[in-house]
DNA sequence: AGATATTTTTAGACTAATCTAAAATTTAAT
DNA sequence: ATTAAATTTTAGATTAGTCTAAAAATATCT
């Protein structure tokens, strides 16, 4: 087990990675978790045995799946307990932060599952953020053109911008429909064209315009 | 604030004091935190300023009305979440301690508040423990479970904690009902099952989650 | 009362997490 | 391409909580 402590570094490195899209770097870490770049060193120094992230000196530190499953856990653990605040406890959307912040790092995955129940499995928190299941999967709840999914990303399709017919025909040859996913092999930076993956077969290029054009669910993870 | 560690040596100290009348030696606080004796000694040298208690060295300790405020609040806190895990996310009674053990530490009288008016304001715990108010005020118990009564004592039965129909229909085949007479006889410290005598006539066995569940207004002999 | 056993405290050391100040490295700018 | 600025790391210290082994105090038993 992990102790708060460690919990904290990793559920910051997640939440930094996630926004900035890269290595998350001494500062910002320092900074989310109010303490000093010296400390945030020396823990990641020490931290990075336990093999939650790579850390390599002068360059930051980004998660390793072992790291991204406990920090999808640690929001899971976080969302459903202010669920459970407001929803049953009638507390404000703004008050239960740092109430969550302390319930989440109470261990019982028994716990969780039977709180999950008890809320009804809920989809969303009370900010409108999703909770990841037990397996840590979730979508974004606000779909998202393909425009916004980034290298390596993946999601599922869920609706099209328009119902230009022509697009539309141009899909069905991709075997694209609602529910499909793609995942992003490459960005060209020349005419904001992806390389896209199908399913996880099909291989393709779409245009910066057929991009705009679809709605994907983000699949973190 | 008192750190988790401070939190669990008062608790640790109200728990042996109110058993034993009298101060609680540095061995009995040692073995009900499982820690060595120097740990405590050491800790209780430098907690003793914070005025949670009287400390003399060699003498033992005992709770200032600070201490003892502390420990109840505490002791609110942990029953208030075994009800709300037993009542409301369907645990067993047997099961809850750990992790009450966990959310008692979580810091928010607001919290403490809301949950006890969720629950609907119970006076006892899923054992049939008191459950302490916002002063620290609880009542005492007329009916307490057979888990509570000891050898040689004797009670007469008020009723049950829930009605399962499996329990009550086993009640039935012992001829056990309301107002039935029931004497320890003795003991089980492997199981904690007791031997007991019904209306002074028959005797058997009940093992601890029977006796958990039967209540009893113990007789003043 | 004196010897023995038990309990408690001290001494010294360890780990996790933190700090400040100084040194090293990387990035940005002229 | 140097220099300046920002970032990151090291060095050395501190605090809370813990440990073992040894010393000191108290309790127990003839």
């Amino acid at each position: 087990m992990a102790t708060e402590t460690e919990e904290n570094y990793i559920k910051a490195i997640f939440k930094i990675t996630e926004k900035n899209q890269g290595a998350a770097n001494t500062n910002a870490i320092a900074k989310h978790l109010n303490t000093s770049a010296a400390s945030v060193t020396d823990m990641l120094r020490r931290l990075s045995e336990k093999e939650y992230f790579h850390y390599e000196k002068y360059k930051g530190v980004y998660l390793t799946t072992k790291g991204i499953q406990m920090a999808t856990q640690l929001v899971r653990k976080h969302r459903l307990w202010e669920a459970f605040l407001v929803d049953k406890l009638g507390f404000q959307w703004d008050e239960v932060h740092d109430i969550a912040e302390q319930l989440e790092h109470v261990d019982s995955d028994e716990l969780i599952a039977r709180l999950d129940k008890f809320l009804g499995n809920p989809k969303y928190d009370p900010h409108g953020d999703p909770i990841p299941n037990a397996e840590g999967k979730f979508t974004l709840r606000s779909q998202i053109s393909l425009l916004n999914l980034k290298k390596s990303e993946e999601g599922t399709v869920v609706g099209v911008r328009n119902n230009d017919t022509l697009f539309l025909q141009y899909l069905n040859k991709l075997c694209i429909n609602l529910g499909t996913r793609i995942k992003i092999i490459s960005e060209n930076d020349f005419d904001h064209s992806k390389e896209i993956l199908i399913d996880g077969e099909i291989q393709t290029v779409l245009s910066q315009k057929a991009c705009n054009n679809l709605y994907v669910k983000k699949t973190i993870l």
